[in-house]
This record gives C-alpha cells, sequence and structure tokens, in this order.
DNA sequence: GAAATGGTTGGCGCA
DNA sequence: CTGCGCCAACCATTT
C-alpha cells in the first residue's frame, strides 16, 4: 500500500452528475495514462449543510444519491471519498495526501459553482494539478451555444432558442456508458474507515428533523424509474403533451418525477432523450417529453448568462416591479405555512413540504397567487422556498420559473391570472386533492372544497370545519386584489418604461387622446 | 423600421 | 361539452 501512494492519482470530483453512466469527466479520470488510479471523491460543503437552505428532503436525498453512488463505484473495486468541509481547504490536503496529478468534474453553471471552481482551478495551478471538465448537466456545452451566438443577443424565447441550437449544433452527442469493471478502473484500499457517507442523523444540523419525501435518491433509482415509466407507460409517453397534464393527480402523479434525478444529475438528459426517441413520440417540442429537457436546455442556458439572474435588481431582463420584500411579511409566511385559507394554494403548499415535488401547473398556481395574482410579494422570496423545499430545486430552472410566473421575464401577459378557485375545478372537481393533503376540509361538500367560507355554518358544522377556527378565512379576496395587481403592474411597467408609448390610446385613459406617436 | 406574429398550460360568459 | 370572443393590450422575434 505504501508503494502505491506514492503513484500519482486522478481525482474525479463529484459535485452534481452523481452518476457512472454518461460521465466523460470521470472516464477521463479512469483513462488517463499519466496516473495510476482514481479517487472519486464528493465534498460536503458546510455552506449547504443547513435546514434553512437545504431542506430535509432533499439532504436525505442528497446522502441517498452517495450512498448509492459509493456502493456502485464497490462493484468496480473502487469506492466513494466523501471530504467535509469547504472545499478549497479540503481538496489541497487530499490532494497532497494521494499525490494527485489530475482533477476532474462535471462543469457546472451556477453563480456559486463558478466561483468555487475557479478558485479550485487557480489551486490546481499553484500545486501543479492539471484540471479537465466536461459539460454533461445539459445535452449542450453552454460554452459551444455560447461561441455559435457570437454577437447576437441571448435567445429569450424557447423557439428562438431551440430553433438556433438545432440548427447550429446539430444532435448532442450520445450517452456514455459506465466504465466497465475491466476498465482499469483502480482505487487503492486506503483509509476504509474515513471519508464515509454520513447518514443523515450524524449531520449534526439535520438531527431530528422527519424526512418525510417519497423520493429515493440514486443513479440506480433514476435509471429503474426510467425504465419503469418508459415500459408501463409508453402510450403516455408517447402522447405527452405538458399542458395536458393533471396537476391534481395523486399518488401516482400525470407526469415522470424525474425532475430530482436531473436536478442531483443521476439520470443523464442525453441518456433519457435516447431512450424516450426510442419510443417514437408522436408530439413534439415545446409540449413533448423531449421538449421539457429542452426547457431545461434553454433556462439552464440564460441562467449561465445572464448577471444578477436571482434577482430583480441589477437583472438586464427582469421586470422591475415594487413587489413587497420582507420575508417577515405576514402574507409571505401565511402562503409558506399553507394558511392563505384558499384549499387550492394551501394544499399544493402542504405536499410541497411534505413530499418536496409539486407537479408544474400547481408550482405555476401557488407562484402566481404569491406574486402577479393576489398577494404581491417578491418572486425572491417564494423563490427561498421552493429553493429550501424542492428535492429537484435548480437553481437556473427556478428562478427561470418565478421570474416567468411573477411576469418578470420569459413571459408577460400578467393580466391571465391562474383563480385559485376554477383552475383546480377543472382537473379535480371533487377536490380529492385537497382532502388529502388537508384533512381539515375531508367532510366539505365537494360544492364548497374550494371555497369553504361560502359554506353556510351548518354546513361547516357538519363538515367539522368552521372558518376562522379550524380553517382560516381567505387571507385576501381574490377578485378584488387580482384587479388591484393588474392595475400596479401596469404602472410599474410605465413607470420602468417610459419610452415605451401605448400604441393605441387606453379605454380607462381620461385624455380625449389622438396621440398615435410621439417621441 | 413599422407592423405583424406568436407566445407550452387563464377566466368568464355565452352560444 | 366545445368553441369563441372578450378582458386589456404584455413582449420578443420575424417579416
Amino acid at each position: 500500500m505504501r508503494v502505491i501512494l506514492t503513484m500519482a492519482s486522478a481525482v474525479h470530483w463529484f459535485r452534481k452528475g452523481l452518476r457512472l453512466h454518461d460521465n466523460p469527466a470521470l472516464l477521463d479520470a479512469v483513462q488517463n495514462p499519466t496516473t495510476t488510479y482514481v479517487l472519486p471523491v464528493f465534498c460536503l460543503d458546510p455552506i449547504f449543510l443547513r435546514p434553512e437552505t437545504v431542506g430535509v428532503n432533499r439532504m436525505n436525498f442528497l446522502l441517498e444519491c452517495l450512498q448509492d453512488l459509493d456502493q456502485q463505484l464497490r462493484k468496480l473495486h473502487s469506492r466513494l471519498f466523501v471530504l467535509r468541509g469547504n472545499p478549497l481547504e479540503q481538496l489541497p490536503v487530499f490532494f497532497r495526501k494521494y499525490h494527485t496529478r489530475l482533477l476532474t468534474f462535471e462543469f457546472d453553471t451556477e453563480p456559486y459553482a463558478k466561483q468555487r471552481d475557479t478558485q479550485v482551478r487557480r489551486l490546481c495551478a499553484e500545486l501543479g494539478i492539471e484540471v479537465r471538465t466536461r459539460a454533461t448537466h445539459t445535452l449542450y456545452d453552454p460554452e459551444d451555444i455560447r461561441r455559435e451566438l457570437g454577437d447576437r443577443p441571448t435567445p429569450l424565447t424557447y423557439k428562438s432558442f431551440y430553433a438556433f441550437v438545432t440548427e447550429r449544433l446539430g444532435q448532442p452527442m450520445s450517452a456514455l456508458d459506465a466504465p466497465a469493471p475491466a476498465s482499469g478502473f483502480q482505487t487503492p484500499d486506503v483509509d476504509l474507515d474515513t471519508y464515509t457517507v454520513p447518514s443523515l442523523s450524524e449531520l449534526e444540523a439535520y438531527q431530528g428533523l422527519e424526512v418525510e419525501t417519497p423520493f429515493r435518491g440514486g443513479e440506480t433509482e433514476a435509471l429503474r424509474r426510467m425504465e419503469n415509466f418508459l415500459r408501463e407507460r409508453a402510450d403516455e409517453v408517447r402522447s405527452f403533451a405538458k399542458p395536458a397534464t393533471s396537476p391534481t393527480a395523486w399518488p401516482v402523479a400525470s407526469t415522470t418525477q424525474l425532475s430530482p434525478y436531473f436536478k442531483f444529475g443521476c439520470l443523464s438528459p442525453r441518456l433519457f432523450v435516447e431512450r424516450v426517441r426510442s419510443l417514437r413520440p408522436l408530439q413534439q417540442p415545446p409540449v413533448s417529453l423531449i421538449g421539457q429537457i429542452w426547457w431545461r436546455e434553454f433556462f439552464t442556458y440564460v441562467a449561465y448568462v445572464t448577471p444578477h439572474f436571482h434577482q430583480m435588481q441589477g437583472n438586464p431582463i427582469c421586470r422591475q416591479i415594487p413587489w413587497r420584500e420582507a420575508a417577515d411579511d405576514a402574507r409571505y409566511r401565511a402562503w409558506e405555512e399553507a394558511r392563505t385559507g384558499y384549499p387550492w394554494i394551501d394544499a399544493c403548499m402542504v405536499q410541497l413540504r411534505q413530499e418536496g415535488w409539486l407537479h408544474h401547473l400547481a408550482r405555476h398556481a401557488v407562484a402566481c397567487f404569491l406574486t402577479r395574482g393576489d398577494l404581491w410579494v417578491s418572486w425572491e422570496r417564494g423563490r427561498e422556498t421552493f429553493d429550501r423545499l424542492l428535492v429537484d430545486a435548480d437553481y437556473s430552472l427556478n428562478n427561470a420559473n418565478w421570474l416567468w410566473l411573477s411576469s418578470s421575464a420569459f413571459f408577460h401577459q400578467y393580466y391571465r391570472v391562474y383563480s385559485p378557485i376554477s383552475f383546480p375545478q377543472k382537473y379535480d372537481p371533487n377536490g380529492e386533492y385537497v382532502r388529502h393533503f388537508l384533512p381539515v376540509l375531508k367532510e366539505m361538500p365537494s360544492k364548497y372544497i374550494y371555497t369553504p367560507w361560502l359554506a353556510p355554518v351548518v354546513v361547516q358544522k357538519k363538515a367539522k370545519c368552521i372558518i376562522g377556527e379550524d380553517y382560516p378565512h381567505p387571507i385576501v379576496d381574490h377578485a378584488v386584489v387580482m384587479r388591484e395587481n393588474m392595475r400596479r403592474m401596469r404602472e410599474a411597467l410605465d413607470a420602468g418604461a417610459p419610452q415605451r408609448v401605448p400604441k393605441r390610446p387606453r379605454r380607462d385613459a381620461n385624455e380625449a387622446s389622438s396621440s398615435s406617436s410621439s417621441s
């Protein structure tokens, strides 16, 4: 053992991309001719080890991913080394200990990762360690897209992005196999009792917190779920049209629920696209299943090239709107804690907290309600809640969707507001979804399930649910605040863009206007 | 450069 | 139960 430890090692640093299949950066480490063995590493960065930042459901999911990774690596006579602490401190210690000469990792587009990786590269340069990265979180390398775009502006619509990338870059690379047992993958039997994958209870900040999510982490589970879905629901895969799926389907969701696995890279988007394509889907992007992967591609790219993408201030594509900002705002708290008095909204927020997942349209409903629809609270607050509670929380997609729903970017038809009453009604007229996640409303007649405050007191008594005692009164009058908010939005747009002139005089304007186009 | 087109997924009242 | 016009009139992109 002492002999092998004097030989040069390659370290593959897992961050996302928690998989062995389609992992070219890992293969780079395995196949590198000038290093003798490979050390697969994950670093538990304390910045993420806080329940206020990463909820217990996602932390548990991550640990399960690491356990699975370790088990899969052991089948290759390797293992996972879990470091604990800031990677900028822990990695160099590890590098010195094992004479590292090559570091490989998956390219990451997020702001925190970008600055962290820049510092790690600098550090490796000082230590004489070569660094090689591959972009495999998405179908395409974002840098390839940027290069092709050149001086052109960033496409801000799905269609223009999709058209440009498919035309200029053609098909994405095909997915690679996991390293074979005889691939020369060698890891020494060292430090067997250290660098192990911790259990949740070993993480001090998470002690005593209950894991409720039904999602089990790991590449093995990801591949199993994907293949199950493709086999058992092949017809749905072929005819899949996202807007036609139901947000109230429970416990069997109307979508694949693979998002947590894509978030952590347990599943390669390239592999998924290839497997779906083999079933010859009938629909096309943007609504098709493969079209969903392209939404991810689009939002990841725009998030990558847009400064301050995660906030309103300094974000060049974000509408400037005077939202309520305070995190202690009673409205925000009521929304987050499922106390708005609108059963559909509250049921969604309970599912989010319990399962760490919501159907896309349910996310729309609660996001619209918090921001432009009803409560006029900043999308950044809602983003934070989602970021903490979603198992699939992804920086780019989460921020992009909040920008979208608040009509701050991408989507601009702010007068299209989701009704917290009629929207769920068309999917689930009896409110089964609400009854499950809000058992207090279990016996409320279907007629009042989305509007229990309208139920006569005798009906409330019979249902054992008195509004104002057992379940709250509605926090706002949707019909009223919706109008108010539309007016606010209009005013914000006028204030923020004084150069823009209405093409036609507005009807509610008092001016007897003939001012068609002024300068 | 002006005008037209289109935008994954709204709600409502009415025929 | 479906389709249509209306609500009020957004923005990015194409023509």
